[in-house]
DNA sequence: TTCTTATTTTAGCAAATGCTTAAATAATGG
DNA sequence: CCATTATTTAAGCATTTGCTAAAATAAGAA
């Protein structure tokens, strides 16, 4: 990466150190959110997540009827959300329901009563 | 798309049927949300987000240097949020200093408290 | 006007993403 | 065991993303 810092004279130094430690004191946390944002910022999955939150279990095949989409793409989408355990499986003979985790619903509660409240 | 349905018989259609119009009707509330969410997923337009939920304002070369990070790169971040209105340019001079639009200030307020009080 | 500074834009490219198809697991019932 | 059903996994491919480097704007200052 070359270095092409601005020049400017006006710079607060001061508030550029303090901003840095700031960042990186809060690295895990935001790491966190951008990885639980990252994955909730896709159309397909936010509405898996929303569906959930209102079900509260479903099977793959329950989501690709209702999303119309291929099986094979809702269970990818389901494996991104287990890996950062965002959802849960639970097998029941050859059917797997999944369900919102705990870990991330405080956050969903609120995001999605604001989506049905509309307060955009 | 070929259509591999699962035959099972204990299917409720009615749910089926039920999510598929809740769904279609939250349809513009959901792609606010995933278009927001999917832009603060991404750790450097997060960092960027919360340095500008403390700072109130910075330019391009602030966040270059506290990010140690290309000013091009950075720019090409402010533009994506910008289109998006959630940030908001402002000239003094050569310098633009950008700061959180209000109609997503709700959603960072949420967001930023929980990071800071490692409410995970 | 020309030079400098702050920023954006463009082009190019490697890496990541999301879908489709086909093959592989896994559980259940003859 | 074999066949069926539910689901996952792997391979392939087109699209998107995010960065670098270089060129283009834009606003002073000389």
């Amino acid at each position: 990466m070359k270095k092409i810092t601005c020049v400017r004279t006006q710079v607060n130094q001061g508030q550029i150190e303090r901003c840095k430690k700031d960042i990186e004191q809060r690295t895990s946390s935001l790491q966190f959110f951008s990885e639980t944002m990252n994955l909730a910022g896709n159309m397909v999955r936010l509405k898996i997540l929303y569906l959930l939150f209102h079900e509260k279990q479903l099977c793959v095949c329950d989501i690709s009827d209702i999303l119309e989409m291929n099986i094979s793409a809702v269970s990818q989408h389901l494996r991104k959300l287990k890996d950062k355990k965002m959802i849960l499986p639970r097998r029941e003979g050859q059917t797997i329901y999944y369900s919102l985790s705990e870990k991330h619903k405080v956050i969903f509660d609120y995001v999605f009563s604001m989506i049905e409240n509309e307060n955009l």
